[in-house]
DNA sequence: AAGAATTATGCGATCGATTGCACATTGTCA
DNA sequence: TGACAATGTGCAATCGATCGCATAATTCTT
């Protein structure tokens, strides 16, 4: 008992530092917030300030919450945490709130919409203030679910179709872009590409890109397959498909780097090396893809940046909810490596 | 101020279904509660649940949690968010808590105690149930805050020199003698060792897993530098230095897949070829080392289950805050890749 | 049938910070 | 000097769920 009971015991509340300096809890609450204190006489201020220290106190934020309406929460919903392409995105995301005293409650959503809005309802019944989802489709059952408990909510690194809400996301046509102008500069002109899943935004507008790259180029776009999701395992499966369907390829644009990681093992299972029979472009710049053989050429995308906008985005409005709805699109760069070359 | 107001207009209190339903708040609260419907009549639970339903009642975990004195929100500090090893251990930790209703609060410390410090005093204020560190040097000044404010903290990944909390961490002395007793298979003799930094228990443990090992197999086990993180360009650094130091290495056990890639790296500088001048064994299997080229030769660590099992100790003292502490050990694994053979 | 035991529900204090309003004190100006 | 403003502080309601206790209703004993 007494060692349980000693642990907890946290006094220091806004009571017992006003006792102890002799004022109202009130008078102490206005002394320790630096909005107010100029209201209160300065040997107050001073005098319960001292108090404070003394006994350690630490502002409850979940009695202000419940006061105030607003907890300074942010929910952030992701796909899945093990993909690394995440771990950035949270970063930027976190490094904004913090500056602006918000906190993070991160959860990982999975793919499955009824998972995620089980998840997206338990942060609401936690009264986050807003919501950072990385999870969008591209008309998305869970956003519904956010807007209509009037939660403030911004999308990353995938949009919707229709701007529902405010989102970031990279200019997945323009990457993409980038990638066929490159590998058509270097001479090729039979160009596949592996698509992302067709109900992800970034599978649909990398796909638009390649599509709007290639007829600019006078090339014919037809040379598709579309993975059922961002995964080596898929990215192998829909690579024997597409060299199947389109024989003849000799170059290979993908809508994600985990695709082109599986076109590399599709191409060594037949044989085939990279870049001298095909020549690979992926798309995100993940981790250490730039140390693989061959080092992966591809579009990059500010991960990082990408989050720190989603939450600045979110940040604003928060502070102004009748802030307008905009979709930011952060530049993709293309990053040249050794797993493209020109035709021979 | 209509479209605010509406917005946010969320009714559905315990208060507001209670009325509805002809009941006393505390009534419907029962009602609503599993654990104590049992103890009101069919009729009634049926009518509440049924309201509560119609309005959209959600329970506000934070008028809950300022009665009850538990948040059911559990801290987690993480040293680098965007270093690919965390993710999964996040992942792991986060899956556990979500099992249990707890929710996560993920926060970036960085490496300097005085941040760390800031955002644990943060996350105390707002009444986190527990704490997970991810941070722990080995002598921790962080852990000694969280202690002395009574929340209950668990380490993952990095624990103290003593036993202060209970802590999850791989087994790294046994790791590293996997690594060591693997190259001293293959015939190498001449064994080298970049070691983590000398104020983390990973650094230090793993170092003396290679000298006890190197002893064992009657091996001088001196050749050692000491990297001053866990980073590409200081492990390279860390490299050169050792190459210099010990000529004639025909391996190197590293203390972590980065430094492993540093080495990668200050090979080629050098002209050397791994594995055929050079065997490097890695720590961590960090996702993608298998694509490298050539593959990484690593011990592979449980991150998901590391962080599933610190999260499991913390609900456990949760539960009973007078369990004992206790410092668990995950097993390394020792996975074969190309970047290791036998001496020629 | 009186009393005991059990069950269902209501009551109201409580957690700790916030904030609109009231009150008191002092200063200012005509 | 009387009316008025400015300033500093106190008062008490409030946010919403929880839970010990009280009371009412019902069933069970003997």
């Amino acid at each position: 008992m007494k060692s349980a009971a000693s642990a907890v015991a946290r006094g220091a509340t806004l009571q017992s530092i006003a006792e102890a300096a002799g004022v109202h809890r009130s008078t102490a609450a206005r002394a320790l917030d630096p909005a107010q204190a100029h209201r209160i006489s300065p040997e107050v201020v001073e005098k319960v300030r001292a108090e404070a220290l003394r006994q350690g106190y630490r502002r409850d934020a979940i009695a202000a919450s419940l006061r105030t309406g607003r907890s300074r929460l942010v929910g952030v919903v992701l796909p899945d945490l093990a993909n690394p392409v995440f771990a950035p995105i949270l970063d930027g995301v976190g490094a904004a709130l913090a500056e602006a005293g918000y906190s993070m409650l991160v959860a990982d959503g999975g793919t499955d919409a009824a998972r995620q809005t089980a998840i997206v309802e338990e942060l609401i019944a936690r009264r986050v203030d807003g919501l950072v989802l990385a999870t969008a489709r591209r008309s998305d059952s869970v956003l519904t679910v956010c807007l209509d408990a009037g939660v403030p909510t911004v999308l990353v690194n995938r949009a919707e179709d229709l701007p529902r809400a405010s989102s970031v996301v990279s200019d997945d046509i323009c990457g993409m872009r980038l990638a066929v102008e490159h590998l058509v500069g270097l001479g090729h002109r039979r160009i596949g590409h592996l698509a992302g899943p067709d109900g992800l935004s970034t599978g649909v507008l990398r796909r638009q890109g390649f599509e709007a790259a290639m007829r600019a180029a006078g090339l014919d776009p037809t040379a598709i397959t579309v993975a059922r999701a961002y995964s080596r395992a898929e990215g192998q499966a829909a690579t024997a498909a597409l060299l199947d369907a389109a024989p003849g390829l000799t170059a290979i644009a993908a809508s994600n780097d985990l695709l082109a990681l599986g076109a590399y093992l599709e191409l060594a299972r037949r044989g085939l090396s990279c870049p001298h029979d095909i020549s690979i472009v992926g798309h995100n710049d993940m981790p250490l893809v730039d140390m693989i053989a061959p080092p992966l050429t591809t579009v990059r995308i500010a991960h990082a940046q990408m989050g720190e906008a989603a939450a600045r985005l979110l940040l604003e409005r928060l502070a102004d909810p009748d802030a307008e709805i905009c979709a930011r699109l952060m530049p993709a760069q293309l990053i040249l490596r050794g797993s493209t070359q020109a035709l021979r």
